[in-house]
DNA sequence: TGACAAATAATCAAATTCAAGCAAAACTTT
DNA sequence: AAAGTTTTGCTTGAATTTGATTATTTGTCA
């Protein structure tokens, strides 16, 4: 077995199953332990396995880099189904802010067919899946890189967003209240948001119902503001009167 | 068997097996295991495989989110020695510029100790890993966010890091050769490096060696405008020289 | 805390693999 | 058919990898 193979094989033996010993994995490959442990040596600093006494163990699930891509998998099915119901908003022609959530993010391969919009977002991932995905133009916004946050802020942020004037804004939020509406846990988040919110012509809002009665630090916008809300369950009630109130389109993805 | 048949037939050998021995391609081709290591060598210059000790692997094919997700996997361990190396060159307090590639990107998870430096950056990836890794403040160049790049590039990304002077950059290349220097494949990026070059006390390139021999569109700087060359092997003799002519401190993490 | 056992790291020689040089074979061109 | 070019397989020395051996470290239990 060529000395890659092997390695790939301890990679993928260990994502099995979280804990594994030198000996266990000396039989599997068929190569001695002082091979085993060479190998694991190089995996570890490679940062692709924890090693631990006696053998290796998966990365811990909560540093940095995996925690993203974990973060990005929570919920998926509902935010897809949130993310099919968004792209009837889109247009031949148009163009768009899209926020740094995975929420919107998901809307993203949905528009694969599309070749003359342009989208402007602030957030990394987002701007590396339309790099991946799409084929029409899109714009990366500046700022600070944050931590934990994985997507630009500050006045930068701010001041390119207002260059733009576009025909939506799609977004998602930390905390959405009656009170409050749409919140950030971060001023520098809010203010983007509010940045991009009052550059557009209409602000389409997807929220989980996790999000329903949490008020963090800032609102992004008035609920008055939302033009259309997509969420995948059944609001409460009051929350439901208090969008005809607001005269927004709500729409339950299911 | 004509020379570019056997190519072929090699090639879809990898493709199917992933990995592949040379012993084995020399039976199932009828040629010599020298005859194969020439092959070898060809293919994996035109970047269509993967040279490992013994044989051969394919290359993440680079389609999608998922093609991203293993292309910062290939080749990691180099990468993450040559990033070691780097890291001789970092001083609290200083600034810098990385490109967008995933070499420089093995850089960060390294820098976490550091808390007072300052990064600026094109790359959505390494973005995305500042933020998840690091406690220093760093910047996000806008622009346009163009296909398969992962980066911000065009006129607005120029302008943005313009607008600094820093103590180093360190860039990695697509293309390593002695008239051409570090050069890209498109316009786009070469444009964003030379940009952030002209703007750099030092540079510092990451080559690994399949890059040497290979000049694509156009080049980042002259061979004499870099100051340290890290790379994984121990370069050609020809090489050495015009390092050694060009006064550039040549540095293999091996 | 101290001693013991297990695991790991360091060292070394054998085996494998690789690149470069070289001459024979195969193929082209004239 | 002859001369020149390319390709091939072999040989050799250098480099890498491997498993065994020995020293060192680590964790545990008395």
């Amino acid at each position: 077995m060529l000395i890659d193979e092997r390695k790939q094989e301890i990679l993928s033996i260990t994502g099995e199953r979280t804990y594994i010993s030198v000996e266990e994995l000396a039989k599997l490959v068929f190569a001695s332990p002082a091979t085993i442990r060479r190998d694991l040596a190089d995996l570890a600093n490679a940062g692709l396995i924890k090693r631990v006494r006696g053998g290796a163990s998966v990365l811990a699930p909560n540093t940095g880099e995996v925690s993203s891509l974990i973060r990005r998998k929570t919920n998926v099915i509902e935010k897809k189904r949130m993310a099919q119901a968004a792209i009837n908003y889109f247009r031949e022609g148009e163009s768009y802010f899209f926020d740094s959530s995975t929420t919107v993010g998901q809307i993203i391969p949905l528009l694969k067919h599309f070749t003359d919009i342009t989208v402007i977002t602030n957030g990394f991932d987002n701007a590396m899946t339309l790099s991946n995905f799409v084929s029409f133009s899109s714009y990366m916004a500046p700022g600070i890189i944050s931590s934990n946050v994985g997507s630009s802020v500050g006045p930068d942020t701010v001041e390119f967003v207002s260059r733009f004037y576009v025909d939506a804004f799609f977004f998602s939020c930390r905390g959405f209240s009656l009170d409050a509406g749409p919140n950030e846990g971060t001023i520098e988040q809010q203010r983007v948001k509010a940045a991009m919110a009052s550059r557009a012509r209409k602000l389409i809002c997807l929220v989980d119902h996790t999000k329903f009665d949490r008020t963090l630090l800032s609102s992004d916008c008035g609920l008055e503001d939302i033009d259309v809300l997509i969420t995948d369950r059944e609001p409460p009630e009051e929350y439901r009167e208090a969008f005809q109130r607001a005269n927004i389109d709500v729409v339950v993805a299911g």
